[in-house]
DNA sequence: AAAAGAAGCAACCGCAGTCGC
DNA sequence: CGCGACTGCGGTTGCTTCTTT
């Protein structure tokens, strides 16, 4: 996994690709401790080889501890569905709505199965003229009509987090779930080693 | 059991907007 | 007022995992 990251020379300065167990921890404490905001020089004081931007959005779509993860509720899928007819790609925005689910989430939760639903729909619905739909955007409209959440909800089984384990050694639950992390162990790791 | 293809997810990139100097 | 730095957003890509053959 860390096979791509550019963290071999003196002058590799940025890394690049998954973040390390070690980098999360990194973050998560310097945080805890300073509190989030200015992530160039958070990034930098932290000590952390990432751009700013990158750190902002670990923390954002991974690191924060109200983060959800794991199934997109039928009421949520709704949701989505719903504001997404109304506003359209402006993913921020509608997770806002969403409390717990990030934007990266749910634009990729719209990407990889709604948008599947739609066009599986549209197969069945050749002949059925688009013509309403002007774009992908206005396929939207389309949603709440051919995409039922109730049969359209999958059971969306989250990944668990797989951490580079050998850069870590930490207090983690060895027996079960050796390889499997969650925000939970990571934030109680934090607790452990900040103060 | 192995290989190929499909699906899902994490992360990067580029652009636009905002803010401070 | 102009410029540069920073932030946030949406689109896209590449890797990993799962499923099918």
């Amino acid at each position: 996994m860390d096979k791509k990251i550019c963290n071999n020379s003196q002058d590799a300065e940025v890394r690049k690709g998954p973040w390390t167990m070690e980098e999360d921890l990194i973050l998560i404490n310097y945080i805890a401790n300073h509190g989030e905001g200015v992530w160039n020089s958070l990034a930098r004081s932290a000590g952390l080889k990432r751009t700013g931007k990158s750190c902002r959005l670990r923390w954002l779509n991974y690191l924060r501890p109200d983060v959800r993860r794991g199934n997109i509720t039928p009421e949520e899928q709704l949701l989505i569905m719903e504001l997404h007819a109304k506003w359209g790609n402006r993913w921020s925005k509608i997770a806002k709505h969403l409390p717990g689910r990030t934007d990266n989430e749910i634009k990729n939760y719209w990407r990889t199965r709604i948008q599947k639903h739609i066009k599986q729909a549209d197969r069945t619905f050749t002949g059925q003229n688009p013509t309403q739909v002007h774009h992908d955007q206005a396929s939207t409209s389309q949603v709440s009509s051919s995409c039922r959440p109730d049969n359209a909800v999958e059971t969306y089984s989250p990944p668990p987090f797989e951490g580079n384990m050998e850069t870590f050694h930490g207090p983690f639950p060895a027996e079960s779930n050796e390889n499997i992390w969650s925000m939970e162990d990571l934030w109680s790791i934090q607790l452990l080693n900040g103060d």
